[in-house]
RNA sequence: CGGGGUGUAGCGUAGCCCGGUAUCGCGCUUGGUUUGGGACCAAGAGAUCGUCAGUUCGAAUCUGGCCACCCCGACCA
């Protein structure tokens, strides 16, 4: 008996968790909130980070790091930022424990021990990072600022799901520093870029590049550009944000420069992140009911050997040859494990490799010994071919590339599919409860039809997508004039 | 914070209404037979029934408090 998971069409939100926990991915920790995550969850990360700071590197941006503590005074400094983020905020308000007299063996707060003033756990690092940039920064010379900052953030969520939403977790954070305008919303661009690049090229996630309406702006941000992904069950998740900052933390935190003409000018900023969270897109966006669904850019382990052998003899024989494919992959650059434990049947093997989502399985038994061959089998389609052993080295890094191209393509067929121009409130709601995904429709551009609309709905505005048509309509909600369509969606 | 639910072996559970220290499956250990899609047989080990108190000769079971977690909503990446 293996590890049963709920099929999708059962409890789409029962099948996330059964993966995340069956894959071993992630479990509940014994912290509200907090989840623990496990290696091969953690070394999906890695992956995702070789990448992302790979691509960060090769536009110019330097790693630093910064304190998980941030003053509150500081933090309240740049007042829309921090009020947006008051109420997930968890505070440090002392630094010693000491023995209950009380209770033998407790331990309680000492009331001796207060802080002056109470630390603020980073929910984002703006304030203590644009501290600090107010004494690197005095000149023109002094910029740009490239930094980014690996770290964990906490923010104290009512309702937690593993991956998507937990009150700690990881991110980057990137938090540049410029002397124009015009060169921060490029950066701000630029790294929403390198974001849907690396989101569409690494996760096989077509995403949808927008602006944020200002209902859903970052906190403090003049402008907020985001990726949107599609998940398998019609909920958009948005998987990726960078924000033109102006000038506000720069007028905070009085961040100023002396420009070539000798002036002091405010410093422009920009900053943008991602998070733990693309681990639950990558696992919504292509995994089915047998289990995971790894694109190989990603994969901890881009090959699994499984011996099927009835004798030690038989099971030395085939260590041999799997031994030499696996070398000459690992030469190539490819992880590959061997499943020679003599613990389990291959189809247990078969079915486990499947659940943790390896792109390529190669099976070795005796009939393969004997005619040089080996059969494989391809995670996202299920298809085996049997394969002479002299082909392997060039075939494997073929079906390798074309498995991530495939579940690419599968990805964005469906979300093409999941995108419905309507033109009016009735149909919008009719697509929403129906089919779901996405749905572009006009709006008049205030605020007041947007919430009215997540009143109603429960669907917010995703993002007003960059390459967004002009086309003269009226709002679905209002009739008031429009001249684009905005994506709306119900969203994680 | 509002609504609902759950807490019994590593995991999933039965038992609770109608009190007598615990059921079954998976997993684990040992031995044997097996091995091209989640093996089988046999023998074992493993639980102070979330916690504290009360009722009782006796509490997993009844009563009260507390704690934790999960799900649904509001809030959010």
């Amino acid at each position: 008996m293996g590890k049963e998971i709920t099929s999708r069409s059962e409890d789409y939100a029962q099948w996330y968790i059964d993966l995340v926990k069956k894959a071993d991915l992630a479990e509940n920790s014994d912290v509200r909130g907090c989840m623990v995550i496990k290696p091969y969850g953690y070394s999906i990360w890695e992956k995702m980070q070789a990448g992302l700071d790979k691509m960060f590197k090769d536009t110019g941006h330097v790693n630093a790091y910064f304190p998980l503590f941030v003053p509150k005074s500081m933090f309240e400094a740049e007042e829309k930022n921090a009020e947006g983020f008051a109420k997930e905020c968890a505070i440090v308000t002392h630094y010693r424990l000491k023995s209950d007299p009380l209770k033998k063996g407790k331990l309680m707060v000492d009331p001796d021990a207060k802080l002056e003033e109470e630390l603020v756990v980073r929910p984002t690092s703006e304030a203590i990072i644009w501290s600090t940039y107010k004494r690197w920064i005095q000149s023109y010379r002094d910029l740009p600022v490239l930094i980014n900052q690996w770290a964990n953030v906490v923010r104290w969520e009512m309702r937690t799901r593993l991956f998507l939403r937990t009150a700690e977790f990881l991110w980057q954070e990137g938090h540049t520093a410029h002397a124009t305008a015009p060169e921060a919303i490029q950066e701000t661009e630029q790294m929403l870029n390198v974001y849907a690049e690396f989101v569409e090229t690494f996760m096989a996630v077509p995403v949808i590049k927008g602006k944020k309406s200002e209902g859903e702006r970052f906190p403090g941000a003049v402008e907020t550009y985001c990726i949107e992904a599609m998940m398998q069950d019609g909920k958009a998740l948005q998987a990726g944000t960078s924000h033109f900052l102006g000038q506000n933390f720069a007028d905070a935190f009085g961040v100023q420069f002396t420009n070539k003409e000798g002036k002091l000018d405010k410093v422009w900023g920009t900053s943008w992140g991602v998070s733990t969270r693309l681990i639950g897109a990558l696992i919504m966006a292509h995994s089915d009911d047998d289990g995971l669904v790894l694109p190989p850019k990603l994969a901890p382990i881009h090959v699994v050997i499984v011996p099927i052998f009835k004798t030690e003899q038989e099971l030395e024989k085939i260590s041999e040859q799997a031994n030499q494919i696996a070398g000459a992959l690992r030469k190539q650059g490819y992880s590959v494990k061997f499943d020679n434990r003599d613990t389990h049947k291959p189809g247990f093997k078969f079915a486990e490799w499947e659940l943790k989502g390896v792109p390529v399985r190669i099976a070795i038994g005796p009939r393969d010994l004997e005619n040089k061959t080996v059969e494989v089998a391809r995670r996202d389609t299920k298809e085996k071919q049997v394969v002479a052993l002299d082909a392997i080295a060039t075939s494997i890094p073929a079906l390798l590339d074309s498995i991530q191209e495939n579940i690419y393509q599968k990805a964005l067929a469906f979300r093409n599919s999941m995108i419905t121009p309507v033109n009016s409130f009735d149909e919008f709601k009719q697509v929403l409860d129906g089919k779901g995904g996405f749905v572009l429709a006009h709006w008049d551009g205030t605020a007041e039809t947007e919430a009215a609309i997540k009143e109603d709905t429960k669907a917010t505005i995703r993002c007003i997508p960059l390459d967004a048509k002009p086309e003269s309509g009226v709002c679905v909600y209002s009739g008031k004039p429009s001249d684009k369509r905005v994506l709306f969606a119900r969203a994680y």
